[in-house]
DNA sequence: GTCTATAGGCTGATAGAC
DNA sequence: GTCTATCAGCCTATAGAC
């Protein structure tokens, strides 16, 4: 009995996310550049022409993944906003939630391919529309009014709000580099960087 | 009348940091893989085929200028550890340079290609070789005593010093990338990251 | 010292067998 | 769907003219 049209569906996106996951691995630590199709394809057990089955080309894949790491940071935002509690409250819960994620699993490689789309020219054309977009809101920019928030109620100290965006982020960022450098890396306490806002 | 060998030798060592700064200025954005040698004859205003009568192959370039940022960042830990004044204002005093340094001129170029060299799989074996190497101090290692000097006459808080000195760290880092990716982006004051110590 | 021309190798992408 | 063989283009590095 032949699969259904729905079961071949279903198959083919499942290939399609092995060689995205492969391929997540590989860009990560080698970039986009230095990464060959024959990379993705060892990683993923499969032929290289076989990737050329599923996806158009290397900046197809670079690009999905871009855009997949960019919802991702914007989720944890808006998850933010959405918690119980004061506005520092809700930025103590995302900057756990965020050094846990980078300490396991393979959310830290998403948060290095956004690094890499954004401070790398060598990127794809798409990338660097979707980045200059309305459709993408920096993380920097969705701080913002979780800061102001705070500092109209006097929990966070009245410095300029992109400055202290800015510094948060910065600590967020760098850490996930120094994690990849460094994967035993101590994860510092959330309460640390939350200093900044006292 | 002929040049004399020294002038040859200046000559030819003015050409040579021409380059270097011409490869900086390109390997900093695209990084190593995506620079072709013609990219940086190019910023250099010279011919691809010069590049070869100064350097060995492209990956000598790069590796040069890795060493380069590594002393470069050895060096301002250095003179912090020879400024006058306690612990903490030593750390005050470097964050100013580093911060100030970020926002002028082109150490923030060193600063990336540090980081590229320490993220990336795709970088020469020499480079690999030589951040594993006993040469190579890393700049959290470098931190940790003057945080520990701090610790002992109370300036600063009694947490491990490494996960201070990592999070110091990663807000350097990442205000470094911060900074390549929107470059008007304001800088915040020395105070706000010097919280993390109190 | 500086250039242009080119060799040689690698890789992205495709074609076609199974 | 999956593989292997191959094409075409690009890039590093060299050779050789000026």
């Amino acid at each position: 009995m032949p699969r259904t049209e729905a079961q071949n569906i279903k198959l083919r996106e499942l290939r399609r996310e092995e060689i995205l996951q492969a391929a997540l691995n590989v860009f990560s630590r080698r970039g986009m550049v230095a990464t060959k199709i024959s990379d993705i394809a060892k990683e993923a057990n499969l032929s290289h022409g076989l990737v050329y089955h599923y996806f158009q080309s290397k900046e197809e894949i670079f690009t999905l993944l871009v855009k997949r790491a960019a919802e991702s940071s914007g989720q944890i935002i808006e998850k933010a906003h959405l918690q119980e509690g004061t506005a520092l409250e809700k930025l103590k819960w995302m900057t756990e939630q965020i050094l846990y994620s980078l300490s396991e699993g393979q959310q830290i490689l998403l948060f290095l391919i956004m690094i890499q789309a954004s401070t790398s020219d060598a990127v794809p054309e798409e990338v660097k529309r979707f980045l200059s977009s309305e459709e993408f809101k920096s993380p920097v920019h969705g701080l913002i009014p979780l800061i102001s928030e705070g500092q109209q109620c006097n929990e966070i100290v009245q410095e300029d709000p992109l400055k202290l965006a800015i510094s948060y982020y910065s600590f967020i960022q760098g850490f996930a580099i120094n994690k990849l450098q460094w994967t035993q890396c101590p994860v510092p306490e959330a309460e640390i960087i939350m200093k900044i806002f006292k």
